[in-house]
DNA sequence: CATTGGTGTTGATCTGGGTCAATGCGGCCA
DNA sequence: TGGCCGCATTGACCCAGATCAACACCAATG
């Protein structure tokens, strides 16, 4: 396991920035401000890279910031005292990280690939957020997704065999790059990634991919690349 | 397992109340508003007896209404085609029901024992939410720590033990019933609740409840009634 | 080009919790 | 007062997935 005094620290740039060029404002929560209210927002913000393996937050420190992901994927973690890891999710571009009522920020959220975030402190978005409820109305729509997304994710670790997680994993990730069946979905977080999401471990998802790749439902690339081969049968795999 | 047709149907009352004498509101997202305000709210609001074992909202089900709830408990559940299922949460007065991104509910609301709630369509609430933007500030607040709580129960289910998971369930209850050591816990709900809540069997609980009691972590009242004799080994066998 | 370390795959074995089945235990109604 | 009926508990056995161990496959490095 990668301890944090291990990992590469994040890259923090001047705040030089501006959101009107900004190419995931219409994904992200920012995409309610009108021309105006981005040059406020502009002057609030600043970007910073996240260099692959770095943690843009850390659970348990005190929550100063929020962020938007402009780019690369990161997953967010919990950790128990004796390391076992639970994934609660990826993100990508336009998705809202840093959410936390109360001090601490409630997850730690690491880059899987390279990227780069947009960064706010909390209270200037919490003012953004007071003049401005159009922010505040699509961040609830965020977060609300986020929450529906949360429960099929109970569903899927309370009452889904491996091959049904594994399954609906992978649908969910097709239909979330916009990708359709025969064509090439990237997974860029490793197998260790993927089973601690699922809820598995690292030898189940193999022996899983596997097993579905000799079922014929999807052949893999190379490690990172799965092409879906029979998505019927996959989703009939996936059980719900 | 009970079907719809076999539940008791909710009883639909006139709206004939008033907000200003509620005594959830300041739990509730309503808390938000003024007298003249809550003046407005009473208009659209409606209140409803829920019988026990009947389901306020149903998973698929069109979503027309969002509910505040005043009384008794409900948990929420999805189902599988085949009848697997998975409790995401006990709701208790105060909280919000019945979000919903999408033309449908994503899970049922049943009554674990009779209560009463409050609705709203979703079209007048949401028209609430853009004149009173405070309220949508309180429902963004509900909704994020209802996430935070659903990030918590994917460890539990991704990553727990039979043991630590029921000790982190009675400790979790424990705290948001304000009982401490010794006080005794009420568990209204039954154990397919709890086993479903937990992502185990009926008979895996009981046999947990029974190793605690022979432990002496804790001891039963009746069914229903749980008394923490000893809340630091309850702790330390929650792992987290 | 050999070496090393990180990641993925495969095989053998073990086990926590599931499954199946019996029994206990009130509460309720006739 | 006894007979259900709906839970909860307990016991015996089983199996999906965990664990432990070996090995394969690069990409990076000297």
């Amino acid at each position: 396991m990668i301890r944090s005094e291990d990992r590469p620290v994040c890259h923090r740039s001047s705040p030089g920035h501006h959101c009107e060029g900004c190419s995931v404002r219409p994904l992200a929560v920012c995409g309610a401000l009108g021309p105006g209210e981005l040059e406020r927002l502009s002057r609030v913000s600043s970007s910073q890279r996240i260099a692959a393996g770095s943690c843009l937050i850390e659970e348990g420190e005190p929550a100063e910031c929020v962020f938007t992901v402009l780019e690369g994927i990161l997953k967010l973690y919990k950790l128990m005292p004796d390391g076992r890891r639970q994934v609660t999710g990826f993100l990508i571009p336009g998705d809202f990280v840093g959410l936390a009522f109360g001090e601490s920020y409630i997850y730690t959220a690491e880059a899987v690939v390279e990227g780069a975030a947009c960064r706010f402190t909390r209270n200037q978005f919490h003012r953004m957020m007071e003049e401005f409820p159009a922010l505040e109305g699509r961040l609830l729509s965020k977060v609300s997704t986020e929450l529906a997304a949360a429960q099929e994710q109970m569903l899927l670790l309370g009452r889904k065999t491996a091959r049904e997680r594994l399954a609906t994993f992978l649908l969910g990730l097709a239909r979330r790059m916009n990708r359709s069946a025969g064509e090439q979905v990237r997974l860029p977080m490793g197998r260790a990634d993927i089973a601690d999401f699922l809820g598995l471990t690292v030898e189940t998802v193999s022996r899983t991919f596997t097993a579905m790749r000799k079922a014929g439902y999807l052949s893999t690339v190379d490690k990172h690349g799965v092409v879906i081969t029979d998505l019927d049968r996959l989703r009939e795999a996936a059980g719900d």
